[in-house]
DNA sequence: CGGCGGGTTGACCCGAATCAAAGTGCGTGG
DNA sequence: CCACGCACTTTGATTCGGGTCAACCCGCCG
C-alpha cells in the first residue's frame, strides 16, 4: 500500500467555530475562563478530511492532538499478520491522538471513515497549561478512561460471538447519538476490519439483514435500523 | 456466581519493602526524593493474594491504584451475554485501578492468576501529589497509554486468526521477562477467556503443543515453550 | 468501450462449537 | 487409610458457521 505524504492544510480556529463547536462540551476545556480561553484558541487550527484521508498515522511523532468536530474516524492498527484492524471508531465530540499529550508517537493510524472536521491542539499547549492548571489532569485522565472503556468494549462485544451478534452490536453503537434509529453504514471491507470476519461474511450479513427488514439502506453509506430487533440479536 | 464479600488485610509497607520491591523501577515514584518517599510511603500497603482472589472489582468506587510486586493479574470485563472476557492481564511492576486517581470507579474486575503481591496506593494521594509535581501527569499519561497499548495487543493479536495462532501468541507474551522460555500456563477455561474460544478448544490445542512437543508441561500451572516453533505459527 | 473497485451470491470445505463421556488429581469425611 | 465426590482436563462424534475461491453484477471513470 502506497500513501501519498499528504501535507493537509489547517486553519486557524476563530471564536466563531468554537462557539458552534458540537463537541464544545468537551472536558479538557470545561473550567476554563474566558480569557484562557482566547489566548488557547490562539493555537487551534481546524481541517476538514474527506472519507479515506488519513488525520494521522501510526509511528508519527505526536504534536497534536485531535477534537472531532463532527464525523466518524477510524482508529488502526496492524496485527503481526499485517492485517489492519479496526481498535476504535472516534465521532463528534471525541478526542484522539492523546499520546500527544505525552510526548509519544501515535499508537494507531486515525482515517476519516465519513467528511469530519477536526480541532488540532498542540500537545505543547496541553501540557503548558498542566502546569498552571493541574486540574487538567483529572480531565485528561477520564478521556484515557474512556478512551479504554471504549476499546474494552470493542473486545468484549465486537469480537466475540457469532458474525450476526457482532454485525447487530456494531449498528446499535453506530446509531448512538443519532435519535431515529439511523446509522452510517460502513464499507463491508471496514465492517470485516471493525469485526474480526471477512469482507464476504460482512456483505451476506448485511443482504441478509436487508432481507427479513431488519435494516433498510437509505444510501450508500446510511441506512435504518429496527432497533429492538437488533438488541434482540445482540443478546445472544 | 457468588462472592464473598472478602475484607483483605492489608499491612503498612515499610522501606524494605520498596528496596526490594520488583517494581521499583515504576514510573509514577521515578523522580521523587528519598524525603518525599519516605512521605508517600505511610500512605502505602501490601497483601498477598491467592489464585482466584479477587483484588477489586468492577463497579467498585476506586479508591485505590495497585502496583503489582510480583505475580499475574487478569483484568475482567463481562460481555453483554454475561460471559467472562480477559481484557488484560498485569505483570510483576504494572499499574492497575488507574481510574482511583480520576476518582471514578474501576472499569473492570481484577483477580489473581497466581499468588500474587500488590503495593495499594490511595488515589488521592496522587491526586494530592499533582497538585505540588505536575511532571507526575507525563508519568500517568504514558501508563495510560501503555495500558491502551496492551488492549490494543489483545484486540489484534489475541482475538483475530486461528486458536493456534492466537495460543501461540498468548504463550509467547505469558514467557516475555522469563528469560529461559518458561511461562505460567493459566487453566484451560482462562485461555479460553483470554483468546475468545472454549475450554474444549483451548485443552486440545495445548493437548497438540505437548504432543507435538512444542511446549513441555513442567507442573500443572507451568510450561517450558520452544519459542521459534511458536513464533512461526503466530506469525501465519 | 473497457477496466476497476465495491458489492452480492454460490459451492465447497475446514475449523471450532457443541454435546457427551471418561480420565485425572485432590481434598474431605467416614 | 481408603473411598467418595468434585473440579479440571482430555478426547471423541457430530454439527454448523464462517472462511475460501470464484463468478457475476453494477456504477463510475478514463
Amino acid at each position: 500500500m502506497r500513501h501519498k505524504p499528504v501535507t493537509k492544510i489547517y486553519r486557524r480556529t476563530t471564536h466563531d467555530d468554537c462557539a458552534t463547536c458540537p463537541a464544545r462540551h468537551i472536558d479538557l476545556l470545561a473550567g476554563t475562563n474566558r480569557t484562557d480561553r482566547s489566548f488557547l484558541l490562539e493555537s487551534f487550527d481546524l481541517a476538514t478530511f474527506a472519507p479515506k484521508e488519513t488525520i494521522y498515522r501510526l509511528g508519527d511523532p505526536g504534536q497534536w492532538l485531535y477534537v472531532v468536530r463532527f464525523g466518524l474516524v477510524k482508529l488502526l492498527r496492524y496485527s503481526s499478520g499485517g492485517a489492519e484492524r479496526i481498535v476504535q471508531l472516534a465521532r463528534t465530540g471525541d478526542t484522539i491522538g492523546t499520546a500527544a499529550v505525552a510526548r509519544m508517537p501515535y499508537r494507531r493510524s486515525a482515517v476519516a471513515m465519513t467528511r469530519t472536521e477536526v480541532c488540532r491542539i498542540p500537545g505543547e499547549l496541553v501540557r503548558s497549561y498542566n502546569r498552571t492548571k493541574p486540574e487538567l489532569l483529572a480531565a485528561l485522565l477520564t478521556q484515557c478512561q474512556a478512551d479504554l472503556d471504549a476499546v474494552d468494549t470493542f473486545l468484549t462485544e465486537l469480537s466475540t460471538g457469532s458474525a450476526h451478534t457482532r454485525m447487530a452490536r456494531l449498528l446499535l453503537f453506530l446509531i448512538e447519538k443519532h435519535d431515529h434509529g439511523e446509522a452510517p453504514l460502513p464499507t463491508r471491507e471496514e465492517i470485516g476490519a471493525l469485526l474480526g470476519i471477512t469482507t464476504e461474511t460482512a456483505s451476506r450479513v448485511i443482504a441478509e439483514f436487508r432481507r427479513e427488514g431488519t435494516i433498510e439502506v437509505l444510501d450508500t453509506d446510511r441506512c435504518h435500523c429496527k432497533v429492538e430487533v437488533l438488541s434482540r440479536i445482540a443478546r445472544a
